[in-house]
DNA sequence: CGAGAAGTTGAAGCGTGTCAAATGCAGTGG
DNA sequence: CCACTGCATTTGACACGCTTCAACTTCTCG
C-alpha cells in the first residue's frame, strides 16, 4: 500500500459487515494470500489508493533468496498480530468513549510513522458508518460519542481532518499504551504518554 | 507447547484482565519473543503444561538454513492472525449467545486437528470466570448464558468435560464458519457446517 | 472435614441498540 | 446557478441485553 486507506471486512451470515482492520500507506498486504490457499476475509478501498505489486513467483525467490527479508515480513506480521490483539481488548473491555478514542490513536500513531501526520492533525478519511462496523457500536452511538470527545475538547473532527489538541489526554482516556505497535524498530516515535 | 492449555492475557490500566487468545496442544509459541523486542502481553497456564523448547539462536540458524522452515512458522502465524481477526468479529458483532457457542466450536475444531476429541466430547478446561475474560461478558452473565445453551442441548458441558450433540446446530447459533482456520494445509478435517 | 474457588441466583440500573425522521453536504445534470 | 439526488450526520424516544452487586450454593482438593 503506496498511498489511500484501505480496510479488511469479513461479511457475517445475518448480512452486517466486521471491519478488522485498516490498511494504511506503507502497510503490507496481503501476504496471506500467498502462503494460506484462501482468504478468509475481503479487502475493501476507503480511499482511492496506490499499489505496489509482487508476484508470488518473485515472493518466493526472493524470500529463499534472502532469508532476512522473510524476517523482516514476518516482523511486520506480527506487528499486525499485536494490533489486532489489542482490537479483542478493544472490542471486549473499552466502553464506547474508550473504544473510539483507542482507534483514534492507533491510526495517529501510525500514521505518524510513516511521516503522515502533521503537528498533531491527520486526515481521517473514515465515516462514521465505518467507525461503526469496525467498533461494532451502532452508527447512532458512534455519532454521540464522537460527540462528547469534541464537546471534552479531546479530538477536533471536521471535513476528514481529525486534530488531537492533548494527545497524552486522549491517550489516558483511552487507556492507550503505544508497546503494542512495537515502533522501536522503525524509524521515527515519540510517546506522548507519561511513562 | 506438547501439553496442556494456556492464554495469552492483556492487564488494562483499571486492574481488569483481557484475554486475547488461548494456546492448545501443538500450537506454536511463543514467536513474538524471538522476533519483537519486547513482549506486549502476557502468557499464562491454564493447566499444567509441557512445553518444547528452541533458543535463539537454533531459530535463526535453522530458518537462515531452511527458509522452508521459516515460511512453515510463517504459515502458522498468519492462521493465528486470522483465529484473532474472527475473535474481533466475535467480540464487536456476536451477542452473548453467538459469542460463547463461537467460541466453543473454535475450540472443539482447534483440538480435533490435533486429535484431541473423542467423538464429540473434548476438554474444556476453563472457568467461566476465564470466559468471562476472553469474551468481555460478564461473569454472571456467562454462567446465564451456558445455562441457556444447556437448555436448548446445545452444549453438555460438565467438570471440564464439553459434549457437542450436534455440531451443526451449535454452528449454525454461533455463525461459525471453519474456513478462518485453514485446516485445509493440515491433516485430519471435518467441516459439520452444510457448506 | 474445612476452606477457598467456582458456579448459581435475583434484583436493579445503565450503556448501548433500534427505529424513525430530520438535517446537512457533495456531486450531477439541466 | 439551482433543483435534484444520494449519502453522511444528527437528534429524540424507547427498549433491552448486559453489568453490577450481593448473597448463596456447590464443587474441589489438601
Amino acid at each position: 500500500m503506496l498511498s489511500g486507506w484501505a480496510c479488511r471486512y469479513k461479511n457475517l451470515e445475518d448480512g452486517r459487515r466486521a471491519i478488522v482492520g485498516f490498511i494504511l500507506p506503507g502497510d503490507l498486504f496481503d501476504l496471506n494470500i500467498l502462503i494460506l490457499r484462501e482468504m478468509d476475509h475481503s479487502v475493501a478501498a476507503i480511499t482511492s489508493v496506490t499499489l505496489a505489486e509482487i508476484t508470488a513467483e518473485d515472493f518466493d525467490a526472493v524470500t529463499l533468496a534472502y532469508p532476512r527479508v522473510l524476517q523482516a515480513f514476518w516482523w511486520d506480521t506480527l506487528v499486525r498480530q499485536a494490533i489486532q490483539r489489542e482490537w479483542t481488548v478493544s472490542l471486549g473491555r473499552r466502553n464506547a468513549v474508550r473504544c473510539i478514542s483507542h482507534l483514534l490513536c492507533e491510526m495517529f500513531y501510525r500514521l505518524r510513522i510513516v511521516g503522515l501526520t502533521y503537528d498533531n492533525t491527520c486526515d481521517m478519511p473514515i465515516t462514521q458508518t465505518e467507525l461503526s462496523d469496525a467498533t461494532g457500536i451502532s452508527a447512532v452511538h458512534i455519532n454521540r460519542t464522537l460527540q462528547e470527545l469534541r464537546t471534552r475538547n479531546l479530538i477536533v473532527l471536521r471535513g476528514k481532518i481529525l486534530t488531537i489538541p492533548d494527545l497524552a489526554a486522549l491517550q489516558r482516556i483511552a487507556l492507550f499504551k503505544a508497546n503494542y505497535l512495537h515502533l522501536d524498530r522503525e524509524g521515527a516515535h515519540l510517546d506522548a504518554s507519561d511513562e
